[in-house]
RNA sequence: GGAUCGGUAGUUCAGUUGGUUAGAAUGCCGCCCUGUCACGGCGGAGGUCGCGGGUUCGAGUCCCGUCCGGUCCGCCA
C-alpha cells in the first residue's frame, strides 16, 4: 500500500495516528539538523518534519524540489500552528521515508503566482496542472459536466455518441479531414458539431438525446476559440421554442446552482436580435449595465422607440454626421468630469485599427445643468440639451458620439460600450446575467459569394408565418447593394441564444423537419437538386420516413466554464490546449508524417 | 490573409541619447542555522541579448528580413 491518507486529508482529531504519505516534494526548509517539507498530491499540502535522526538517510539520499516521495510516521501536533492552511495544525513526525522518483528541477515553480509564461507553461503542461490554479478549472469543469448530466438524465435525456469520422459537408466552418486509407483518394471529417445525426435521432423516436461531446473547425483560434472544443449538444422532438427555453434555462439555473451555488431566481431575459442590435449594438449583449445606444439618425431603431429627433443633428452643417450612414451615442454615467486627456484616450482608443473609427463626437452633461461638447460650434446648448434627453442622459453623465457606416459604427459603439463598462467596473465577474436572444435572420448575405447563407445553420426553420415568404420568393439577389430590400433580408427564423455577462453560451433552433422546405432551404443557399442529394440525401431521404417537429440547442462547455471561473480565455479550462497558431507545443503537433504512412494512403505530398 | 505588442541568466523582467566589464529578483549549487511555512544568513555558478543581414569607429539599443509567442480584425453555418 503506497499510502493510507491524503494530503489534504489529516486534522488536529488524527494526532497520535500512525500514517503513510505519498506526494511530490512542495518545498524544503531546512534548520541544520530539523528538516521540514510541505508534501503535495491532488487534495492538499502536509507539513513533514524530518528529526535528526534522518539526518544521515537525507544527505544519503537528497531530496528536491517535485521529488516523489513516500514517508511513514505519526500525525502529530504543530507547536507553531499555521491557520493559513486546512492542514496547518498538524504535522507528520517522519520514521521513514523512500523516493519514489526523483525529479528534474522544473523550468518554473509549482506555485499559485508561478513566475512561468504561458508558452512554458503550455510546453511543460502536465507540471503547469500540478498548480492549484489550474486543477481548481479542471474541477469547476467536472462539476459543470456533471450538474449537466444529472440535469439531463433526470429530464429523460439519453447520452448517445455520434461517430467522429464523417463526411465532409463544408457549409460554413472549415472541416478537418482524414484521410481514409481503406478507400484512396477519399477523406472523412470531424465533425463540426453532431448537427445531421441528432436530428436523425429524433427520426429514429429517441426524443430527448445529449452528448458532451468534442467538435472540431479548421478555423483561426482566439482566446475562446479552440480547433476542438466540447459542447453540451441535445435535442428533442416534439417541442416548440419555447419548451427548448423552459427547459435549458433550467440547465443552466441548475449549473449555477450546483457549481456557484446561485439561486438565479429571476426570470431570464428575453429580447429579440433586433432589439440586441438595436439597443447594444451586439447580438450578445452584456445586460449586467445600461449605457443603450441611442440612434441620432434612425431614432425608429432605438428601443423603446424614440420621438423623430435626427432633425436635432441635422441642419447645421456638421457634415461628419450629414453624411454618416447613422449617428449613434451612448450615455457613460457619472463622467462628464473626465479630463481632455481622458476623452483624448478613448478617442485613440476608437481610432485604432481594430475599431477603425475616424473620431468621436462627446458632450458633457454637467452636474451644474450646462453642457459642454466637443462640437459646441454646431450645436447651441438647447440643441445639445435635446440630444441629451434622447440620449437618456442625467446630469454628470458623458454623452460619446459615433458616426460613420452602419455596421462599422454600430460594432464600435458596442465595443466602445464593452469597453466603459469594463472600465467603470461594471462588468463585475461576481454577477451573472443570462439573457435569451431570439427571432434571428434566418439568412445573411454574402457579399463575396453575393447570394445568401444561414446565419445559424441550413436545418434551421423560419418563423411559421414566414415560410410562404421563402417559398414563393426568388433567392437570387438581383441588386447586391440592395439587398435588404430582398424579402429574404426580412424572414426571421426560430432560433434562439443564450448569452450570459456578454458571452454567447449556447445556440439552437427549432428544425426544418418536411423534406420540402428542407429542399428549399438548400436551394435558397444555391445548392442544386445533385449537390443535396450528394451532400445531404441520408437526411432528406430520413425526413420522408416520418420525422418529427423537433429542435435543439448546444452549449459551449469550454466557454461556459471560463465564465463560470471568471475568466477570459477558455485555455486554462483545457487540461491540454492548442496554442495560437492551433499548435499543441508540449506534443509539437502537428507534424509531418512517415512517407510508409503517405504511400500506405497512397497520397503524394506537393506542397506549393 | 491583415494589424499590433513582445522575445535579454533556468524563470520573470529592467537596461536612459547607440558608448567602459549587460543588471535585479527568483530559482539552482555550496556552507551555517532546532520551529519554519514566501524561513533566514554568507558565498558561488549561470548570458550567442530569438535568428540573419545592414548602418556605424562602436548595436541589447537604429534599419530591413525572418522565426517564435500573446492579443485583435478577417474567418468561426
Amino acid at each position: 500500500m503506497y499510502r493510507t491518507h491524503t494530503c489534504g486529508q489529516l486534522r488536529i482529531s488524527d494526532i497520535t495516528q500512525p500514517t503513510t504519505l505519498a506526494g511530490w516534494v512542495q518545498t524544503i526548509r531546512k534548520f541544520g539538523s530539523i528538516t521540514f517539507v510541505d508534501l503535495r498530491d491532488r487534495y492538499g499540502i502536509t507539513q513533514l518534519l524530518f528529526g535528526e535522526n534522518l539526518n544521515k538517510e537525507l544527505d544519503e539520499n537528497p531530496l528536491g524540489r517535485e521529488f516523489v516521495l513516500q514517508v511513514s510516521g505519526t500525525v502529530a501536533e504543530r507547536s507553531n500552528k499555521n491557520p493559513g492552511m486546512p492542514t496547518g495544525d498538524i504535522e507528520i513526525n517522519v520514521s521513514s521515508f523512500k523516493v519514489l522518483n526523483k525529479s528534474a528541477v522544473p523550468p518554473f515553480t509549482i506555485q499559485d503566482d508561478t513566475d512561468g509564461g504561458d508558452d512554458l507553461r503550455m510546453k511543460y503542461r502536465f507540471l503547469d496542472l500540478r498548480r492549484n490554479a489550474i486543477k481548481r478549472n479542471l474541477e469547476l469543469r467536472y462539476s459543470v459536466n456533471r450538474s449537466a448530466r444529472n440535469y439531463l438524465h433526470e429530464n429523460g435525456f439519453m447520452d448517445i455518441e455520434t461517430p467522429f469520422l464523417i463526411k465532409s459537408t463544408p457549409e460554413g466552418a472549415r472541416d478537418f479531414v482524414v484521410p481514409s486509407r481503406m478507400n484512396p483518394g477519399q477523406f472523412y471529417a470531424l465533425p463540426q458539431s453532431p448537427q445531421t445525426f441528432k436530428q436523425l435521432l429524433m427520426v429514429s423516436g429517441y426524443d430527448r438525446y445529449y452528448q458532451v461531446v468534442k467538435c472540431f473547425r479548421d478555423e483561426d483560434l482566439r482566446a475562446d476559440r479552440q480547433p476542438e472544443f466540447t459542447q453540451i449538444d441535445c435535442e428533442m422532438a416534439f417541442v416548440e421554442q419555447e419548451d427548448i427555453l423552459n427547459m435549458f434555462e433550467g440547465l443552466v439555473k441548475q449549473i449555477f446552482k450546483d457549481v456557484k451555488n446561485i439561486d438565479y431566481t429571476d426570470t431570464v431575459e428575453r429580447m429579440t436580435w433586433e432589439e440586441a442590435m438595436w439597443q447594444y449594438g451586439n447580438d450578445k449583449p452584456d445586460i449586467r449595465f445600461d449605457m443603450r445606444i441611442c440612434n441620432l439618425k434612425f431614432p425608429q431603431h432605438t428601443f423603446p422607440a424614440k420621438e423623430d429627433i435626427s432633425a436635432l443633428i441635422s441642419g447645421v452643417d456638421f457634415k461628419v454626421f450629414d453624411e454618416a450612414e447613422t449617428v449613434l451615442a451612448i450615455a457613460v454615467p457619472g463622467c462628464s468630469e473626465y479630463s481632455r486627456k481622458q476623452t483624448d484616450e478613448l478617442t485613440e482608443w476608437v481610432k485604432r485599427p481594430q475599431i477603425g473609427m475616424k473620431g468621436l463626437v462627446f458632450i458633457k452633461c454637467n452636474a451644474d445643468g450646462t453642457y459642454k461638447s466637443s462640437v459646441d460650434k454646431f450645436y447651441p446648448e438647447e440643441k445639445l440639451k435635446a440630444i441629451a434627453a434622447a440620449a437618456s442622459a442625467k446630469a454628470g453623465d458623458l454623452i460619446l458620439i459615433l458616426a460613420g457606416a452602419e455596421e462599422r459604427t454600430r460594432k464600435a459603439t458596442s465595443d466602445l460600450r464593452l469597453h466603459l463598462g469594463q472600465t467603470l467596473g461594471l462588468r463585475k465577474a461576481d454577477e451573472f446575467r443570462l439573457l435569451w436572444v431570439l427571432d434571428f435572420p434566418l439568412f445573411e448575405y454574402d457579399e463575396e459569394g453575393n447570394r445568401w447563407v444561414a446565419r445559424h445553420h441550413p436545418f434551421t426553420s423560419p418563423k411559421p408565418t414566414q415560410i410562404e415568404t421563402m417559398i414563393r420568393n426568388n433567392p437570387v439577389i438581383e441588386n447586391a447593394a440592395e439587398y435588404l430590400k430582398h424579402p429574404y433580408a426580412s424572414i426571421k427564423a426560430n432560433a434562439y441564444d443564450m448569452v450570459l455577462n456578454g458571452n454567447e453560451i449556447g445556440g439552437g433552433s427549432i428544425r426544418i423537419y418536411q423534406r420540402e422546405l428542407q429542399e428549399k432551404m438548400f436551394s435558397a443557399l444555391g445548392m442544386d437538386a445533385a449537390e443535396q442529394q450528394h451532400k445531404f440525401g441520408f437526411l432528406l431521404g430520413a425526413f420522408e420516413y416520418g420525422a418529427p417537429p423537433h429542435g435543439g440547442i448546444a452549449f459551449g462547455f469550454d466557454r461556459l466554464c471560463a465564465i463560470l471561473g471568471g475568466s477570459e480565455s477558455i485555455r486554462d479550462f483545457i487540461a491540454f490546449p492548442k496554442n495560437n497558431s492551433g499548435r499543441d507545443v508540449m506534443l509539437d503537433a502537428p507534424s509531418a508524417i512517415d512517407d510508409k504512412q503517405f504511400e500506405e494512403l497512397q497520397i503524394k505530398l506537393d506542397l506549393k
